[in-house]
DNA sequence: GTTCTAGAAC
DNA sequence: GTTCTAGAAC
């Protein structure tokens, strides 16, 4: 009999897979939506963040059908770097000379297409609303790329953490990314985040 | 991933 | 009474 398939039939069970009007293929729709596009190269493509989450934010995503980062193995290593070096040259450009920047993966994402999350580190936007946006891209969560590639290097393949361990980091308590305050809601933390960027 | 909204939290 | 969070969405 044949092995099991790949993790992809995994993820998407065994009978379906998603119809391509479904939310979670939002991202190719996107990069072929003019508003979101900004460029391409033979490899990948980038465009903006259909709901940015902080003031610059990218994504960054292989031509390469490769559904997510549980599907990424060492044949993808060059690409893995060849995206973040996409990243660093976009972040030193002109416009974003005020801004630091993040550049990794979620641990377990919503969307298909492997995507590189590239995103100025203040934080501030009005589609930044939940505990989860905050957390995904302030705790271990958000897998840095540096990281990732490390990983791959070392171990030859990614190790992510477990579904209990996303669950857990998804429910840690508000904490500001810059400091040790610890806001009680949303509310809180969008009003106490823009005190680090007054000068 | 977002939207909507019931009911918890205040 | 209003604000806020969290779960359903066929």
């Amino acid at each position: 009999m044949s092995k099991r398939k790949s993790s992809d039939s995994l993820e998407n069970g065994p009978k379906k897979n998603k119809p391509n009007g479904h939310w979670s293929m939002g991202l190719l729709a996107a990069i072929d939506d003019p508003k979101l596009f900004i460029e391409s190269d033979d490899l990948i493509h980038i465009i903006r963040d259909k709901y940015p989450k902080a003031k610059f934010h990218y994504l960054v995503l292989p031509k390469e059908d490769i559904t997510s980062i549980k599907s990424v193995t060492s044949t993808h290593l060059s690409l893995l770097k060849h995206m973040e070096q996409v990243a660093l040259e976009l972040i030193s450009r002109d416009k974003h000379k005020e801004s630091t920047f993040k550049i990794g993966y979620h641990a377990e994402p919503s969307m298909s297409r492997l995507h590189l999350h590239v995103i100025s580190d203040d934080m501030n936007s009005e589609s930044l609303k939940t505990k989860k946006h905050w957390n995904s891209f302030t705790n271990d969560f958000f897998l840095k790329s540096e990281d990732v590639i490390k990983d791959l290097e070392k171990n030859g393949k990614i190790i992510l953490p477990p579904r209990e361990v996303c669950k857990k980091l998804m429910e840690t308590p508000l904490k500001c990314h810059k400091c040790d305050v610890k806001p009680k809601n949303m509310p809180e933390l969008k009003k106490h985040i823009v005190t680090h960027f007054n000068r």
